[in-house]
RNA sequence: GGAGAGGUGCCUGAGUGGCCGAAAGGAACAGUUUGCUAAACUGUCGUACGCCCAAAAGUGUACCGGGGGUUCGAAUCCCCCCCUCUCCGCCA
């Protein structure tokens, strides 16, 4: 959510800004500002009212203990009005701020300046590329196939207990999550992050906090009897630790790391892109968040996206990084990368990671903000990038490593899946 | 799931109708003192939205788990909800 106060003072900036991301933000900025004007007014009258009655409220009080009953009861009989204009304004007041609120949620975040003009993934700018695909021979297969050829994974099980998307890991499948996730997170202990284990499920007030709700309600599965949504990544419930907080300077930057599974229902996705591996419901993923101060929140992207551009190298899987184009780019994000490596079988990029500065976009919707001494506090920048996404680094892994042998694991990764071949 | 206790500022904790945005202590911060550490003393010490304003200062209102009600006036009384803790039950 947009800063009411940057709205207000700087319409005509974030109108062009948002047209970055496509996004028409001139009738809403419009009648966001004429409810702010009628807000501010309604609340002028209000205070003042309220300023009366407390006043004569405490007339009252003095004059009972002075026993001039008669004047108090005569202040008495003039706060009728009053109250009744009270309850008036703050039905004014409550309209203006629900109404406002209501706008307010509908504002993308304002794209960085540095942000591609662009509507569709084509339009990304390629700005890196590492790594070069490996020679496959005529056999070479894709990674469903090699998953049912080893069996390390098994689909259709997963179709049986509980639906598309939902695959099996077996034997050294299996353990190959495991090593990943053990290898991706001592990684990020390396590197200074604070490894969090955090709940999967999330109440609705964590959902707001980062983004997800109201407008992607129906990304995100849902336990109706006890209102909880499952996860669909790691950062909601690690960022949402800090909502409605107020840091002390010196205890930034924040930074955690977290493996959790993750849900998501990918209503309407179909085709090639849902093939084996790559879109599940249930997948795994290492996460990690940043909390920063304003000044150094893109050197912090910087220095993230670095980190997990040095993952997929000690992975050897050839990547490129993608700098999201407006149209492309979340809704939350002011500015972010896409990593993606080369899967060889199947031919194509998989993105495996994105990393994104938020901004004040999900501290204003979190209250998270942090104070230096005296000063007022300041909303913090929040950001987050996975560290890695599994299934499609498997993917990759598969398809690549791919000999007449079997699936060869790389090296970094063998102290943690303490075999070297699948096969 | 059943029974009970309780939710007050960064923390502990007082406050049962006006003198309470809230005692006291602790923590923290600044200063004085001090060879250093410690201690002592003094001061500061919530947030939001308005108004004013270049800004600071000032000022109005709201906030004592959330929502509603009673009252001229509510942290305090009434109703509903949520949460935490303890005991019992169940259980990895």
């Amino acid at each position: 959510m947009l800063e009411l106060a940057y709205i207000r003072r700087n319409p005509e900036e974030v109108i062009s800004r948002l047209a970055t991301k496509n996004f028409d933000a001139k009738p809403i900025i419009d009648e966001i500002l004429a409810i702010d004007d009628k807000r501010r007014s309604a609340q002028k009258s209000l205070d003042d009212t309220l300023a009366q009655l407390n006043k004569a409220s405490k007339e009252i009080g003095e004059l009972y203990k002075a026993g001039k009953r008669e004047e108090a009861d005569q202040l008495k009989a003039s706060t009728t009005q009053w109250k009744q204009d009270i309850t008036a304004l703050e039905a004014e007041m409550k309209k203006n701020e629900i109404e406002l609120q209501a706008k307010a949620v509908l504002l993308p975040n304002t794209p960085h300046s540095s942000v591609p003009k662009g509507k569709t993934p084509e339009e990304n700018e390629i700005i890196h590329t590492e790594g070069t695909a490996p020679e496959l021979g005529e056999n070479a297969i894709p990674h469903w196939e090699l998953a049912k050829k080893y069996d390390i994974i098994d689909f259709e099980t997963g179709v049986k207990l509980t639906g598309a998307g939902f695959p099996i890991y077996k034997g050294k499948g299996a353990r190959l999550q495991r090593a990943l996730i053990n290898f991706f997170l001592d990684k990020a202990r390396d590197a200074g992050y604070l490894e969090i284990e955090p709940p999967i499920l999330i109440n609705e007030d964590s959902g707001f906090g980062t983004g997800q709700l109201p407008d992607k309600e129906g990304q995100m599965y849902f336990v109706n009897e006890d209102k909880l949504y499952l996860i669909p990544t790691a950062e909601v419930p690690i960022t949402n630790i800090y909502r409605d907080m107020i840091l002390d300077a010196s205890s930034l930057p924040v930074k955690n790391c977290g493996y959790t599974p993750c849900f998501r229902r990918e209503a309407g996705s179909y085709g090639k892109d849902v093939r084996g591996l790559n879109r599940l419901h249930q997948f795994d993923k290492v996460e990690i968040v940043q909390i920063r101060i304003p000044e150094d929140s893109y050197v912090a992207l910087e220095e993230m996206r670095e980190y997990i551009a040095g993952l997929l190298r000690e992975l050897q899987l050839p990547f490129r990084i993608l700098k999201l184009c407006g149209g492309d780019m979340s809704f939350a994000s002011a500015l972010t990368f896409d990593m993606e490596v080369f899967s060889a079988a199947q031919k194509r990029w998989l993105e495996v990671s994105s990393v994104s500065n938020f901004e004040t976009f999900q501290s204003n919707r979190m209250k998270l903000r942090y104070k230096k001494d005296k000063d007022k506090p300041v909303l913090a920048h929040t950001l987050n990038g996975s560290a890695l996404a599994l299934p499609r680094i498997v993917a990759a892994l598969l398809e690549n490593n791919q000999d007449s042998k079997g699936v060869r694991i790389p090296e970094m990764l063998v102290p943690y899946t303490k075999f070297e071949y699948i096969n």
